[in-house]
DNA sequence: CATATGCAAATGGCA
DNA sequence: TTGCCATTTGCATAT
């Protein structure tokens, strides 16, 4: 292998990004979440350097692979440093079928490039491009000539003569500035931002998906935050408050003005969304050690917060949280009551409230356990009469309308088998189905519509029929989103604009690994 | 016993 | 109102 393991990565890394949380979104460009954890876990890697110094452990998608191939070869081109690797200037094609470069690459001293370093390569090279484009097509001013409002793609024009063309150009040095290099915040705002025209579109945008992409590449090491990309991909991706169907005018005046603005904004929002990052890192440790101090367990403070807040969390739920196995935003929600709920029982502890009149969990299932007692006795009695114990923790609501989670149900394998079978028979019962098979079953109807629901959503996930799908036959699992030959053409597509000269087609897109297979 | 996880209900926003 | 989809949560059960 000496080929490049596309990433044998360490599964523990991050969990390969497949199920965790969001299975749903295993094949398509459309992940989004992914636990925060994860987040830390990329950036640590990076700029750890695994041992071997090759730092595969990028992303895991091996469209990672490519796009960081894509930005080695943009890096190489007009990086000295870099250049003066053993290869010499070869081309792209060379940077992109093999990866010897991939390890001399990766010691690089971390930090050697960049998220701006990243993207600013990528406005030059797009901006040579255009540049070159623009010469040739003559004057064509509007940036918006070709527009195909709907199919964006390249494929029309740009994929066809996609050749090698052996000799790289090296992308001609760049621009100077055309403001919407300006800053690479701006960049990518430009070239995911298809009026503009740049000649990125789907295909690289999708490349560039934090979760595919740049943000999970090893090059974006050590000074790169992820977080960061995140941000901005996210808000970028959004923005296209585009005019669905032509209009291709639009003038980009306007539009760069709007980028401005909006970027201010996002990168603002990108700093603070870091800055919480690390807090929320910060707040799980405190919390968990502040929980195990004062002796509540995990599934303690899941009913403290149901008693304070009217809903209740699971053990399951608490746990995810102190590990960060949770989404962002996830985190995000659940970090105020849990920081409430702390600071109430610190300063109970302070007042001499004992963890027996904290935890009111035992108390109410005062009719059964004979563990409650045992507990109260042994902790024993100084709480009792005297202290202001039911201050804090008391709680508010169990309100009316705090609308509470319904229990979870549990299908027995009776109830599993038939629904599987009526599944078989029609994925999509119509109502009165519906309500027959509840009967049939004794579920409620609205269980067996959910049920329904999500097995087809658990069917689509399955047999990715259309688009990148194809679950690699014999590769393995981890790369089942990955379509080698789709993510081909989109490197080359991209390198295309990019002016990559992707020659050969001989992309080591190998997923060659063999791993063992999903990390189950 | 307390936690960590796989699998998959239940939710919520959209269209 | 219904289905789709991405997400949030939590049984069950492995650690």
């Amino acid at each position: 292998m000496d080929g490049f393991d596309l990433l044998p990565h360490p599964p523990d890394a991050d969990g390969l990004m497949t199920s965790r949380t969001s299975p749903s979104l295993i094949g398509s460009s459309k992940r989004k979440s992914r636990p925060v954890k994860r987040l830390f876990l990329e950036n640590e890697e990076t700029e750890a350097g695994d041992g071997d110094g090759c730092g595969l452990v990028m992303g895991s998608q091996p469209s990672d692979t490519l796009l960081e191939s894509t930005a080695h070869s943009l890096l190489i081109f007009n990086d000295d440093d870099v250049a003066q690797r053993e290869e010499d200037d070869v081309a792209t094609s060379e940077v992109l079928s093999t990866e010897s470069d991939e390890a001399s690459l990766m010691e690089q001293p971390a930090g050697s490039f960049t998220n701006s370093d990243l993207l600013r390569k990528f406005a030059e090279t797009i901006a040579a491009n255009q540049a070159k484009e623009r010469a040739q097509s003559q004057n064509s001013d509007s940036c918006s000539q070709q527009e195909h409002p709907s199919t964006p793609t390249p494929s029309s024009n740009g994929m066809d003569h996609s050749e090698p063309s052996p000799s790289i150009t090296p992308m001609t040095p760049l621009f100077p500035s055309t403001d919407l290099f300006q800053s690479p915040e701006r960049l990518l705002q430009a070239m995911l931002n298809p009026n503009l025209n740049l000649g990125i579109n789907n295909s690289l945008q999708s490349l560039l998906t934090p979760q595919n992409g740049l943000l999970s590449s090893p090059l974006l090491n050590a000074h790169a935050n992820a977080t960061f990309f995140h941000t901005l991909m996210a808000a970028a991706t959004k923005k296209p408050e585009h005019r669905p169907t032509s209009n291709p005018n639009l003038k980009t005046t306007t539009k760069r003005r709007l980028f401005a603005d909006e970027e201010r904004a996002r990168v603002e929002a990108a700093n603070d969304e870091r800055i919480d990052m690390s807090d929320l890192e910060a707040f799980a440790q405190t919390f968990k050690k502040q929980r195990i101090k004062f002796g509540f367990t995990q599934g303690d403070v899941g009913v403290a917060l149901g008693k304070r807040y009217g809903t209740d969390f699971s053990q399951t739920t608490i746990s995810r949280f102190e590990a960060l196995n949770l989404s962002f935003k996830n985190m995000c929600k659940l970090r105020p009551l849990l920081k409430e709920w702390l600071a109430d029982i610190e300063s109970a502890i302070e007042n001499g409230a004992t963890l027996n009149d904290l935890i009111e969990k035992r108390a109410p299932s005062t009719a059964a356990s004979p563990r409650s007692d045992a507990f109260i006795t042994s902790s024993e009695l100084s709480s009792n009469s005297s202290t202001p114990l039911p201050p804090i923790i008391t709680i508010s609501r169990s309100d009316p309308n705090v609308k509470r989670r319904r229990k979870r149900t549990n299908l027995d394998m009776t109830q599993r088998a038939s629904l599987d079978t009526f599944f078989a028979i029609n994925p999509r019962p119509d109502h009165d189905k519906m309500t027959e098979i509840a009967n049939s079953l004794e579920l409620e109807r609205d269980v067996v519509r959910v049920w329904f629901c999500n097995r087809r959503q658990k069917m689509r996930r399955v047999d990715e029929p259309t688009d990148s799908e194809a679950t690699t036959p014999v590769v393995n699992p981890i790369f089942n989103s990955f379509n080698p030959l789709n993510a081909l053409e989109k490197l080359k597509a991209a390198s295309q604009f990019l002016g990559t000269p992707d020659e050969g087609d001989e992309l080591s897109v190998s997923p060659e690994v063999e791993m063992g297979d999903s990390p189950s």
